[in-house]
Parts: C-alpha cells; sequence; structure tokens
DNA sequence: CCCTGTTGGTGTACGCTGTACACTCCGAGA
DNA sequence: TCTCGGAGTGTACAGCGTACACCAACAGGG
C-alpha cells in the first residue's frame, strides 16, 4: 500500500517502560487499586502477563514507578516567596495531584523503601525550610510533623458512610444517639450546614488546610523563637 | 482414668471467635501482616483452613476484630484533670498500644468502614474535646487536624534506611551529598547526635510527642480564643 | 549473502491466596 | 432411640505473582 512500513495487520505500538506505566496509571484510577493486578495490565495493553515483565522486574517496581508518575505532577517549588507561602502551595499542589490519584496515598505508604524521585521531592522539600531560614533540627522535626501532608493528604481512616434510606434515618439517628452521643452531635452539626441528615460528610478540602495552617502558624512560632529546646 | 471427662487423648480446646482472634493476634505480633493468611493461622490453632469460617464471616471480619482487641488496650480517659493532659495520655495510651502490635496502623488504614469499637474510641475521643469546652465545630476540626494521631500513629513513610556495610559508607554519604544535599545534612546532623554515620533513624517517640504537643498547644489557643472562623 | 546473538512477546506451570460447597461426626433434646 | 444442628473436614475453584522454556524478528559481522 503506502509505504514500506506498517505492513502487518494492526501492528501494536511496542510495550515500554512508560507505557507500562501509563497504562497501570489509566487502570488504578478508573477502579482502586485492587483492581490493578498484572494480569489486567497485561490484557489492558493487548498483551500476555509476562511481556510486562520484559519491562518491569516484578509487581513493586510497577507499584515505584507509579509513584513517581505521581511525584512528577506535584509542581516545582515557587521561588521569591517566603517559606511559608511556598510550602503551601507546594502542599496543596501535590494535594491536587494526589487527589487526581486517590489510590496514590495508599500505595506511597506500602511502599518499603522510597524511589530516587520520591527522595529528591523530599529533599527539596527539606531545602524549602532550609533556606527559610530553619535549623536542621527544626527542619528534621518540621518534616516529622507534617507527616504525610506533605504528600498531600492524610489517612481518610474510615472512607465514606454508606447512607442509608432517608426514610429510617431519623430513627437510626435517636438510637445513635444512645450509643454514640457525641459523634451524633457532630453529625447532626455537620449536616445541619448542609442538606441530608447523613450527608456526603466532611469537607475534606477545607479540613486538610484548616489542619495545614495551624500546622505552618505553629511551625512560624518555632522558627521566631529560634528552634527548639529537646 | 480421672473423671469421666478428658477421654480422647489430646483433645482440643474448641475454636471460638475469640480464641482464633487471639491467635491471629499472636501471629500478626511475630512477623508482619502479610504472613498471617487463614491457611497459617488455621495451621498454628490445629485445624483445618475452612474451621475457622464456622465462626468468622471472612477475611475481613478476622481484621476487623483485630483491630478491636489493638483498640481494647487503649486506656480509658482519665477523668479529674484538664483536657489537654487527659488527651495527651489517652493518645500516648493508644500509641503504646499500636507499638505493640506494629501491623495495626496499617489494618485500621485499610479497614473501610469501622467497627462498633473503632466508633465508640472515636466517640469517647470527642467526648474528652467536648468536656474540655471546645464548641461541636471546633471539636470537629481538631479530630481532623490529629488524623491518625488519635490512634497513636503516624504514617511512617518509608519504614527504615537498609545501612550497608560501614566501610563504604564514607564515598556514599559523599555522593549523596551531590545528589540530595538537604537529606544529607539532616542525616549527618542526626549521626552525630548517635554512634553510625547511617544510624537507627530518628526517636521516633520524640518525634511523635513534638508533633502531639505542638498540634495540642495550637488547638489550645485557638480554644482559648473561642473557636474558629471559618 | 548467510549466520548468529539479542531482544520482545508467548505459553505453560507452580505455589500461594481466599473461600464456596458438600460432607461427616458428635452431643443434646424430643 | 431417633433426629437435628452445629463444629470440623475435604475437595475444588478462580485469581494472584512470577519462574522458566520457547520462538519470531531483527541487528551486525563474516
Amino acid at each position: 500500500m503506502a509505504t514500506e512500513l506498517q505492513a502487518r495487520p494492526m501492528a501494536r505500538e511496542p510495550l515500554s517502560k512508560d507505557r507500562v506505566l501509563r497504562a497501570a496509571v489509566a487502570l488504578a484510577d478508573g477502579g482502586s487499586i485492587e483492581s490493578l493486578s498484572m494480569r489486567k495490565l497485561a490484557h489492558e495493553l493487548g498483551v500476555v502477563p509476562m511481556a510486562i515483565y520484559k519491562h518491569m522486574a516484578n509487581k513493586d517496581e510497577l507499584l515505584d514507578g507509579m509513584v513517581d508518575v505521581v511525584i512528577g505532577e506535584i509542581d516545582p517549588p515557587l521561588t521569591g516567596s517566603d517559606w511559608k507561602s511556598a510550602v503551601r502551595h507546594r502542599i496543596l499542589s501535590a494535594r491536587r495531584a494526589l487527589l487526581r490519584h486517590p489510590w496514590a496515598s495508599g500505595v506511597i505508604e506500602s511502599r518499603r523503601t522510597p524511589t530516587p524521585v520520591v527522595v529528591e521531592y523530599m529533599d527539596s522539600m527539606l531545602g524549602m525550610f532550609r533556606s527559610g531560614g530553619f535549623s536542621v533540627d527544626l527542619t528534621h522535626h518540621v518534616m516529622h510533623t507534617m507527616g504525610s501532608r506533605v504528600f498531600g493528604f492524610t489517612q481518610e481512616l474510615f472512607n465514606d458512610p454508606p447512607d442509608g434510606d432517608p426514610k429510617t434515618q431519623a430513627t437510626m439517628v435517636r438510637e445513635m444517639a444512645a450509643t454514640y452521643p457525641h459523634i451524633t452531635e457532630l453529625l447532626l452539626a455537620i449536616s445541619h450546614d448542609r442538606g441530608s441528615v447523613v450527608g456526603p460528610g466532611c469537607d475534606d478540602q477545607f479540613e486538610f488546610e484548616f489542619a495545614l495552617d495551624l500546622l505552618l502558624d505553629g511551625i512560624e512560632r518555632l522558627r521566631q523563637q529560634g528552634g527548639v529546646q529537646a
């Protein structure tokens, strides 16, 4: 037909580490992380499971690569502003990346040793504090304090309330109030600000920023008083 | 021989939900959580795998039960002291329980919906803030801020540095300094306070309490200024 | 030109997992 | 004594990650 290339009918573009990674991230994005198996991934790529192993040592390497993809979506540190807003911006950028890939937080936590990409991210995060005038020690403690927030997430601890039908909710609330008075009180307060009785839960973005700012403010106070005495 | 009981040679004591749970916790304690399979657990109990399913619906129920065991080890709230030291004590008690069962933090995070035992723990935690004079809203935000710390853990993010032999460490440090200057700086500062160059890592207990107190202090400030304006 | 070595994709197979389902056995109640 | 229910068993299945042998296509050198 046209040129000498493109002879075979439907010749697949060949596999590559990158193509495998992109397919894996896409597969995890649409569905949970449990739905990511080597076999399903291979099927998605139109290939036999073992073909993946020509480009990846094993599933751990695949997961590491997927984390790197997500970390790669985080904005670089912005320069020319105070440490606090720089850190705040970057962490919120990390959070946006993590929200695009809800499986990532769990995978990040599950990794035994970090990849170079992750280490580099941590290093640059440390650098933001150091150049903001923090001592080495204080930088260290501060990173521990921020915990997983430097990656833009806190553990959710119980993902979503499985809200039942709204007719029996009134009685449910009544008997809940007996055993869990404070939780009920809180749920009612939340749902008052919103529509239903057992609404879609909390405003996670607000809560994240609330905690983040509380931490940043406390950290700034420590910096001003010149560090920490252990 | 003796009485009419105890006839058969080595009659096992029968299985029970409790015995299964205790065996499962013990098995997870000595080894990681991946080493806990229904088959290994059954073997440990001297029984065939399917026997467990007469007492547990499935593995999820087993894991839930194991979490409940750990939560049950946390001290109840102490009464007659200010909210801050009461909360602090309880959280550190939770931390001790979690340190006794290192697998528990991961399992807690992985649960989709909390068990009544866990809900009760959360409720009593909320109650401690409420009776400390916190508004419902502030209590809510505060719980989010504390995150997994109410269970006594922060995610570790990378468990342990796999320190190599100490001879080549000097060169390793040198080339690490090139790519990760701030991390190297920090590692050196830590190792200076201790023995080796790539020591056993951070003092996790110190870091946990550092972050906890920073949070508690920030939270107390919020309480004094009467809540939060969103 | 052929010959050979490398590289990417295949097929088969193994040991592990959770668990459905049909079975047996034993003690208690009618 | 007969029956019934519940505890423990045995077999079986689908799914997982992946080791290993194989094979087709291509590259470079004689």
